[in-house]
DNA sequence: GCCAACGTTGGC
DNA sequence: GCCAACGTTGGC
């Protein structure tokens, strides 16, 4: 299993908007980067993603699964993107905000540093580990 | 609100 | 195919 960071602006898309989306999920659509894109188009059903809220608050709030593997994003009316389908997993009792992520020392080469345009972006298992533990979340809650 | 870092577009 | 001009993202 492969874990990922998606970022959303809370204005367009928050964690709140995706927990009352239910089991159902939702389309994460709407990206229009080639590089975000082959990221979407590697995750496979049942990868975990960070719920990261840019812009406003800045921070890592949650987590989403990966229900739907990649497809033509229906908003993209030259069908040259992809989108993925996502549903809410957990929210972070403890936020994670970029400050401290900036702050450990065994984060500083995340791509969400390192490059911080990217919206989607693989995350390595170690510091998939490292994030869970700083926003004091259980493994178990994870897999309920 | 500003600006750095990228991406994209279009003229040549 | 290069590159200047322009647009966008996202941190500050």
């Amino acid at each position: 299993m492969n874990y990922w960071l998606l970022k959303s602006e809370p204005d367009v898309w928050s964690i709140d908007q995706q927990i009352k989306s239910g089991e159902k999920g939702t389309d994460w659509d709407g990206v229009r980067n080639y590089q975000a894109a082959n990221n979407l188009k590697q995750m496979k059903k049942g990868d975990l993603c960070f719920f990261y809220h840019s812009n406003i608050g800045k921070e890592i709030v949650g987590i989403v699964e990966v229900i739907k593997e990649a497809f033509i994003d229906p908003t993209d009316k030259k069908k040259r993107f992809v989108a993925v389908k996502v549903k809410f997993i957990s929210i972070l009792p403890k936020p994670i905000t970029l400050e401290k992520i900036k702050k450990t020392k065994a984060l500083k080469n995340l791509p969400l540093i390192r490059q911080s345009r990217l919206s989607v972006m693989p995350i390595d298992t170690k510091s998939w580990k490292i994030i869970l533990n700083m926003g004091r979340i259980k493994k178990k809650k994870i897999h309920a």
